[in-house]
DNA sequence: GCCGTTTTCGGCCCGACTGTTTTCAGTCG
């Protein structure tokens, strides 16, 4: 039994199986088409399965049908299962070494049976890589230092810490000879959670010298690569830069082709040759030969191919491209400057390093209208959970502070979801809180039913409000909790009163892009929270935005882009 | 494996780069 968000990852796993085994790329694309396909639904999985409306998703036919209905029904399908047991562990793997695709790695696997990095990495040394036909020394060696590269990666990088990193390399590269503009690209722009490779586009006089001068950056430890208007750098610390130069006239071709993703272009690219041209990051050509359509900007881009603009965040071929085409993208998406209070904020009182009033005079300065103090509950003992016997005293400081200040300061707490779906205060405190933050802090190992059920039941409970950071995710380090996301969203719904929040913090950053898509489809209202545990990390709520955005989340959907009064009305525990 | 205001079969994004080539296949972004 698998729901929508499950049987899309077993289509992800079955393509990935398929690929490494040297499958048609069409067919395992056609895969991965049919996963995103089920994700960007706005329907039931049962009601399509009950009324045999699959072949209704774009990218579903008979077969896929089939498997998915399989997968819905019993979480197996014969093809994963025979692939599973079939392909050794290792082979997966693979696939993330630098150089090699399923191509290399079918033939490695047919002539050296291949099943592993470590595998790979004796016949690397043992030269027998280079014995096999189409393969050479140069290759061997490729691979060795392909799996060097690997093993010495860093982690992917969190988005503040590429935002920034992003920003040094964008200024100094401005500061370059003829350079006219530059900018981000790549995950980076579109606001990925996490960030792999940098990714930078200028226009250049001279793209030559423009590169000379990028390579001047003294973190620029290895040049992997370059050529007339592009390099591939490795820094000091480990980062890769990859870096294009455009001449005037093909920059906002550039800049669009290298922000991607790649899935969105496949998509865009058929869209244009439907109409007669070929794109590229070159330009629009037609291809009847007549030359090159110029293309000035990224949103004459999208209007030559009878497109809305796309903006950047959600440029991930989830239904953005026919939502552009049939004109029902959000008309705005939530920005900055429409958040006017901030949400989730800890203090002294449980784990924060700030006092109250520094945190109050902190949003002051940011020019907020509110402040919502929510410390941790009492089990969450690790950090310090408010007791009851210091409630009283919490109370009153915000009292006292909320003389001294502009901001409006609202208490509240970010309850622990116990054990049993139960909150962690008695409703008579909880009816006297301005807003109840909801979260899993605890026993995250239930298996899926378990917390199913579990969040089921706080999502029905009468204070329950806002759930907070939703399936506890630490990005880099921990896995989210196994639980059936729509069946929750389903009884959050029913309960017509509670709402999701997109926590700013950059390690979480969740309720992630398509369960929020998912919420929406609900009508459940949004919350861009900061989980701030200190003054600087007010600032968060930047990330919360781009989350959002990534969501196809608008500003009417936000609560906390309403006014005070109407933002407190909104979120008062109802009992 | 999917899909069809040219197509139910033959397509399925595009260009740069590189290595092993003898005219091109594989990988990458």
């Amino acid at each position: 039994m698998l729901d929508k968000l499950g049987v899309a990852r077993a289509l992800r796993e079955l393509g990935a199986l398929l690929q490494v085994q040297g499958e048609n790329p069409f067919k395992v694309r056609a895969y991965e088409a049919a996963a995103r396909s089920l994700e960007e639904s706005r329907e039931e999985l049962e009601a399509l399965v009950r009324e045999g409306r699959l072949r209704s998703l774009p990218g579903v036919g008979e077969a896929l049908e089939k498997k998915i209905g399989e997968l819905h029904a019993t979480g197996h399908t014969p093809l994963l299962d025979r692939l599973r047991s079939e392909l050794p562990p290792g082979v997966l793997e693979l696939m993330r070494v630098p150089e090699l695709g399923p191509r290399k790695i079918a033939r490695l696997r047919a002539e050296l049976g291949v099943d592993g990095l470590d595998a790979l990495e004796a016949a690397c040394v043992a030269g027998r890589v280079r014995e096999v036909p189409g393969f050479g020394e140069k290759t061997e060696r490729k691979i060795l230092e392909g799996l060097r590269r690997l093993r010495e990666r860093p982690r992917r990088m969190l988005l503040p810490q590429a935002m920034a990193l992003g920003e040094r390399l964008l200024e100094h590269l401005r500061a370059g000879p003829g350079c006219r503009r530059a900018d981000l690209a790549g995950s980076l722009r579109r606001r990925r959670e996490t960030v792999g490779d940098l990714d930078l586009v200028a226009e250049a006089d001279d793209p030559g010298a423009l590169l000379d001068h990028f390579l001047r950056w003294p973190a620029v430890a290895e040049v992997l690569g370059r050529g007339g208007s592009a390099l591939t750098a490795r820094l000091a610390s480990g980062e890769q830069v990859d870096l294009r130069a455009a001449p005037a006239g093909e920059y906002a071709t550039l800049l669009h082709h290298l922000t991607g993703s790649q899935a969105h272009h496949r998509k865009l690219r058929g869209l244009a040759r439907e109409r007669g041209f070929a794109l590229s990051e070159r330009g629009l050509e037609r291809l009847d030969g007549g030359g090159r359509l110029p293309v000035g900007s990224e949103e004459e881009l999208y209007a030559a191919l009878g497109l809305a603009f796309v903006p950047p965040e959600l440029r991930e071929d989830a239904g953005e491209v026919e939502a552009a085409r049939d004109r029902t993208l959000p008309r705005e998406l939530v920005r900055l400057e429409d958040v006017r209070g901030l949400v989730h904020c800890h203090t002294r009182f449980s784990d924060g390093r700030a006092t109250v009033e520094e945190m109050a005079r902190a949003a002051d300065a940011l020019g907020m209208e509110y402040l919502t103090i929510t410390d941790h509950s009492p089990s969450a003992h690790y950090a310090g959970g408010v007791g009851l016997d210091r409630l009283r005293a919490q109370w009153d400081e915000i009292a006292r502070v909320q003389e001294l200040v502009r901001v409006r300061l609202l208490r509240g707490t970010e309850s622990d979801i116990l054990e049993d779906g139960a909150l962690d205060y008695p409703d008579r405190i909880l009816e006297r809180l301005d807003v109840v933050v909801a979260s899993v802090h605890s026993r995250f190992l239930q298996d899926e039913d378990q917390m199913t059920r579990r969040l089921v039941r706080a999502m029905r409970l009468p204070f329950f409000k806002i759930w907070g950071h939703a399936l506890g995710r630490l990005l880099l380090e921990r896995e989210p909790f196994a639980c059936r996301v729509e069946e929750v969203l389903d009884a959050a719904a029913e309960s017509g009163k509670a709402a999701v929040e997109v926590n700013g913090d950059p390690r979480r950053l969740e309720m992630q892009p398509a369960h929020l898509r998912l919420a929406r489809a609900r009508g459940l209202p949004v919350v861009l929270s900061v989980d701030a545990h200190s003054t600087a990390a007010l600032g968060s709520l930047r990330w919360a935005v781009d989350t959002a955005r990534r969501g196809w989340v608008t500003r009417e959907a936000v609560l906390n882009a309403l006014p005070a009064t109407e933002f407190a009305r909104a979120v008062r525990p109802a009992g």
